[in-house]
DNA sequence: TTGACGGATGTAACCGGTTACAATAACGAT
DNA sequence: ATCGTTATTGTAACCGGTTACATCCGTCAA
């Protein structure tokens, strides 16, 4: 009784190929086959094998998978923050895609910061992500260092690259900035506010911006926004920026905001402040987030492509994991969505 | 030149193990201790095998460390859905104390379909996760008998099990449910109506309806509610709830919602409506959202304690995954917020 | 009958770390 | 000086799949 160590080994509960391939009195390379080329297995043993390996609830071991095919079959997503709906709305529609794909989504958020999301990119990578998704185009260089050096592939969202240089799946936000302010010239405004999101640290907050500066420019009647004011994408910050807005620039009729959120927030401090919308004011959002179309009134505001987004990210992200090419720039379109918050400003 | 094959070898970028050790002159062994067991190499030697590691941009191959380690530093979430604050608040802190940690979070939402959360957990379970996050108490039976199968730890949230069965880490939903109705009944209000959540398919939504009705009971003066809706969540949901109750129990003063979403759209549909809230109407939710704080007026609601349930679940899962015991029943608080949507009863 | 050929299957090396155990060095006590 | 101990480091097996290559077998043409 005294054969002391080595009778303690496999105490694991799951079986391996080696022991699907005694049970089935084939190989180790026939139990792989059967279940990676099952084409190039007889039929007759093929089912047998597979038959073995589904009484002993054999699953392959996806480490030892991982380690011979240098595929982990994992796509990370580096995210600003999943505490905004449209963000939610696309990590959801990433998700569920991959999903389909037969791959799993490793979700990092960084809060809008920098240091943060570097952090958080260097730490999808070492988890062995077989591919990425980043948001917007600014990222810090040594973001795209590490993805050069590993070679992993990677898509940008909800922005296009001009230069082409960057794999895009996204949609214009400058057109979308254009489409609103457009709109509100339409109905006759010309002393529009703008509250912006953080333009300088925001690419996409920049965009929109921008679209709707040139708008303004290009109606020829006005040269630009009576008052802009730059905030986080809070309902707070929307409520905030209301009133300095009418504070600083009281002749306005009609504010566009950077994204549902902020527009939500002004809607609400317009509604504390006594003001009616649309009759005194016009306010319009960006987005189209379901809160937009549930507000009472319902917001108008840009349709952006979040779901196509988040479907198509996953698919060419699953694509170039397997050797194909990467997009260019996919263009989704955003579409003006007209609610009840914008209508002809008050006749003075 | 007939070598033919073979030279075809490790194309690879990155170094391993193997390299660093012949660089640094010394053996594999010492290269993996200089990284996992530090305190067993002399400091001259280890500093020597870091630098050089360090020089060749090594990082260690998270699958072949996973294939010997049987551990993957992994974590999966099976989620309703996260396009709801509350839950998106979850994921986030969730997933920031399992950075933390050095664990990183996989996620997957299945929109409140059993099916598609048994594939959830299977998918995750295959992805190889250390421990798995739950969103409440019922769940298939398949998807515990994978659990135990499998043996990996997980936590149920958003909830307690008074059974002690599972490892949670939750709140007691129907003391939430009972703080606002007693709110309510300390204003004054004795007509109350209830939008519930989908009682029959969501165990939370279920508590808290039956820490409502308790309330009512055991308040003396009324036999329970004036009226209930099942709803799911949403904002759309709020309004219709809404307007179901004022046509089928016009004499309500008060409607208890299940959730702060439905309490928004409810708010909405009042506003539309023309009923004042608070003076004509009460509306109260639950959650403790952000959005119920923006709202105007802002909503009485019961804070759930979401951020902390992130990070204690986080905190236990990494535990549980390195060998700790599973928890009993984490108990958070949950408490009354008294906002601007709730107030006595209109005085007939 | 023989050999070429192709399809099915098996053998064993390999992926890149970890770690049990062995070997060696260093040190102290007797 | 000798032996026991402890601290360091090295050797090589191992984790559990995949797959290049070898082997075996049957078929068919010559």
């Amino acid at each position: 009784m005294d054969r002391g160590r080595q009778q303690v080994r496999k105490p694991r509960g799951a079986s391996g190929v080696r022991e699907i391939a005694r049970h089935a009195g084939v190989s180790t390379a026939t139990v792989s086959r059967a279940f990676n080329e099952p084409e190039k297995v007889r039929p007759a043993l093929r089912d047998r094998v597979l038959q073995v390996a589904e009484q002993l609830d054999y699953s392959p071991n996806t480490a030892a998978r991982e380690l011979t095919s240098a595929r982990s079959f994992r796509i990370g997503a580096a995210i600003p923050t999943i505490d905004n709906a449209i963000f939610a709305k696309f990590v959801e529609a990433l998700g569920g895609t991959l999903a389909e794909q037969r791959y799993s989504l490793m979700l990092a958020t960084y809060e809008f910061d920098r240091e943060r999301e570097i952090a958080a990119v260097r730490n999808l990578l070492a988890a062995g992500v077989d591919g990425l998704v980043l948001t917007g185009m600014d990222h810090d260089a040594t973001v795209f260092q590490m993805l050069s050096a590993r070679r992993v592939p990677y898509v940008l969202t909800s922005i296009l690259d001009e230069g082409g240089l960057h794999p895009c799946v996204g949609y214009d936000n400058a057109e979308g900035g254009r489409l609103v302010v457009e709109h509100l010239l339409a109905l006759g405004h010309r002393q529009i506010g703008i509250i912006a999101g953080q333009i300088d640290r925001n690419d996409r907050a920049a965009l929109r911006h921008r679209g709707m500066c040139r708008a303004l420019a290009d109606c020829g009647e006005t040269t630009g926004p009576v008052a802009v004011v730059e905030r986080d994408f809070s309902m707070e910050a929307g409520r905030s920026g209301l009133r300095e807005i009418l504070r600083s620039a009281p002749q306005v009729t009609a504010v566009a905001c950077a994204n549902d959120v902020l527009a939500s927030g002004a809607l609400f401090e317009a509604a504390a402040s006594g003001f009616s919308v649309p009759g005194d004011l016009s306010i319009t959002g960006f987005d189209g987030s379901d809160l937009a179309g549930a507000f009472h009134p319902s917001i108008t505001t840009v349709s952006a492509p979040t779901e196509e987004m988040g479907r198509e990210a996953a698919l060419h992200l699953a694509a170039m994991a397997k050797g194909g090419e990467p997009p260019r720039n996919v263009d989704l379109p955003c579409r003006l969505i007209i609610g009840g918050s914008s209508g002809p400003p008050p006749v003075a």
